[in-house]
DNA sequence: TGAATAGTTCGACAATAATCGAACTATTAT
DNA sequence: ATAATAGTTCGATTATTGTCGAACTATTCA
């Protein structure tokens, strides 16, 4: 039952949080998170090959946004939001809020 | 005295936003200008050449949080704050006191 | 033990983004 | 008109990221 490698929250950096969050498919996945948690990395899969979603995980791993225990078989993810909130207060809420706000709308022209 | 183009809010793109506050030169520039607006780019340049400065600017521009107002030879730059605000509330208020925070903390190991 | 499941790692390639010199544009001052 | 100033645009180069198939690892189940 090996498991992973996550920084402590001393180490994030606030620009590799932002980069991390500015991938649309990655963001939706901290989006889907933020909601139910913890939750393996299949459903929030989308149409993307394995590989392609384990890298995003990887990134979100590596920002410091999610922690993955592995149990058995699967890899439950959560997001990491006390710590977050305690290193960057409301950081991670408002962005949810303003990511729920980008959506909805018309397509951006 | 050509003015640029600037995004109308409706259009800011949150991960475009997130994106531009990835780079920690860019990000810099808006903790600059969010003390001391408006501001030309010279004194913002650091150490580097123009066409970089530049380049981005531009990025800030398309992603919405800076406005770059022409005024005879020097170009003016302001952020969006109220539009950003209005669009994304909180938003670049809280990515500047985790920028604030992080600053100041022994180097990253 | 063997097969199924869930996800990672590797490596190659494609796409996006950053860097920077050189030439250019617009405005102001002489 | 000429020159200085402030910044842009172009084009080439490099660096960083994203994508995805194929092979691999770890765990559970039969």
């Amino acid at each position: 039952m090996k498991q992973y490698e996550h920084p402590p929250a001393e180490a994030f950096q606030l620009t590799a949080i932002l980069h991390a969050l500015s991938d649309p498919y990655r963001l939706s996945i901290v989006q889907k998170l933020s909601v139910l948690q913890p939750q393996p990395c299949a459903p929030l899969q989308g149409d993307r090959p394995k590989s392609s979603v384990s890298h995003h995980f990887s990134v979100l791993r590596k920002a410091g946004l999610v922690r993955t225990l592995v149990v058995g078989v699967t890899h439950m993810n959560s997001l990491r939001d006390a710590e977050l909130e305690a290193r960057f207060p409301g950081l991670l809420k408002t962005i949810l809020e303003a990511a729920a706000r980008s959506e909805g709308l018309p397509a951006q022209v």
